[in-house]
DNA sequence: ATAATAAAAGTAATATTGACTTTTATCTCA
DNA sequence: TGAGATAAAAGTCAATATTACTTTTATTAT
């Protein structure tokens, strides 16, 4: 018997200014197993580094991204004997919220890479830019890895391992945090509308945006955020006020 | 180069009514690494069980108890290459919640197994029964890990690895989750009165007792408790009501 | 019975929330 | 330049929640 396969997988989040929308990226393996499904970036831990450490390299890996600023949180740790098909792997999930939402190229080990629109409801991700979507897993834990080793499954509805599992976790995770340390803001960068603070609640809370009246928002929040300009608006209406996080997010990058 | 060990450490929680304290278990260590000090209880992953299965066994090993229904839940994963002296071992830190508080015998690899006192302070653990006390980590993360390898301590006054750190997180975690699903009141068993659960409330809010209100607290949580019958007191005073936790929490044992 | 005790129950001022309306600052286009 | 459109800030007010506190009730000990 061998020591289990020690692997990271990070949910990096981001948030498209363009079409207001959060986003998770993931990438179409070209490898077995699960060749040809959308998994979200994974790793293996290296003998001399940390979790973190690993998590942070699997974002310059896949990203090419030099931040001086990231942040990284672990999420959880699966370690079901059956998670995944041959030797056993067990998975730390990190979660990074990206400050920006650069462009893609994939690298080692994926034959494509993409930012997909990220819609939570209680019953499907709506992973998708009109491509592709992704059914949550109802069950509970206990009965979804048991289903696991008999799955059939098909590329195009579902993604590879237990990642679909792990994106559930995330998103009541963020919920969860939302009022005492909405770090998922990070998102948006050093500065923020309520506007799209709002957008960025309303897809956690599972609610349509105007569900989230902006003056009762901007009193409920007062502690997080401060006020520290307004945008120079190139369109109608009145610029905006703009906002920064009131706390210091933990950093390790 | 070989994989790191996975160990599986879990915080052991329970409520001791007599004197109305939250209590920690820990372990006197018999063995090098760390021999003679108070360390949690550890024990390493099997091949063919999860880490929550592994969990539940040290449970069932340490305190010989049998319960059908038993929440524990993930608290952290430890990966800092440094945190262990010789080979490299990786720590899932999980939270048992036991709704009693059984006597203890020490079992393998330790000489002595006792519940410690909890008292959180933004200084120090008072995990004490007369006995012992150790100081909080005060720094963070990465500094507190620089200075492992290079720490000089006593039994007396510190934690076996970075055991002490865990219980850092532990009791935040319990702090967050005070306001919407507070599991550490698992420790007061299926019945309990708001004495106990303001008890348990004040030990992570570090304040003391009386600080919270009986009457608000009723009010302000209500929607946390149901009252399902009265204490038959042998005591002076009115007799207490008795509430339930509203939420099921999820059992795994 | 009476005092002591402990907790429930009640109270009123204050603060917060939620639904909604009004005002203000900007852009567009005639 | 000015009217209309737009978007967000700012304001209103009733309902609700919180807080600090007092009073009442149910019990035990003497």
């Amino acid at each position: 018997m061998t020591a289990p396969t020690i692997t990271i997988t990070n949910l990096i989040w981001s948030f498209d200014r363009t079409t207001q929308h959060v986003n998770l990226l993931l990438l179409k393996r070209d490898q077995a197993p699960f060749k040809a499904y959308w998994a979200l970036p994974t790793t293996t831990m290296r003998d001399d580094e940390s979790a973190d450490a690993a998590a942070l390299r699997l974002v310059r890996e896949k990203i090419g991204l030099a931040l001086d600023r990231l942040h990284t949180e672990q999420l959880a740790t699966f370690t079901q004997p059956q998670r995944t098909p041959g030797p056993r792997g067990v998975a730390l999930a990190y979660m990074t919220f990206l400050p920006e939402m650069p462009p893609l190229t994939p690298g080692y080990g994926a034959s494509a890479a993409k930012w997909f629109q990220f819609a939570d409801t209680p019953t499907a991700y709506q992973l998708q830019n009109g491509t592709a979507a992704f059914t949550t897993p109802t069950s509970d834990q206990a009965t979804y890895y048991a289903t696991q080793t008999t799955r059939t499954t098909t590329p195009l509805t579902q993604l590879a391992f237990d990642h679909d599992w792990m994106i559930a976790m995330a998103s009541q995770r963020i919920r969860n945090k939302l009022d005492y340390q909405p770090n998922i803001l990070l998102t948006l960068g050093p500065t923020f509308t309520l506007r799209e603070a709002r957008t960025v609640f309303a897809t956690f809370l599972r609610c349509p945006l105007n569900a989230l009246d902006n003056s009762n928002f901007k009193k409920n929040h007062r502690q997080l955020f401060t006020a520290v300009g307004t945008t120079t608006a190139k369109r109608a209406g009145r610029p905006a006020t703009l906002y920064r996080l009131n706390y210091l997010p933990l950093t390790n990058a």
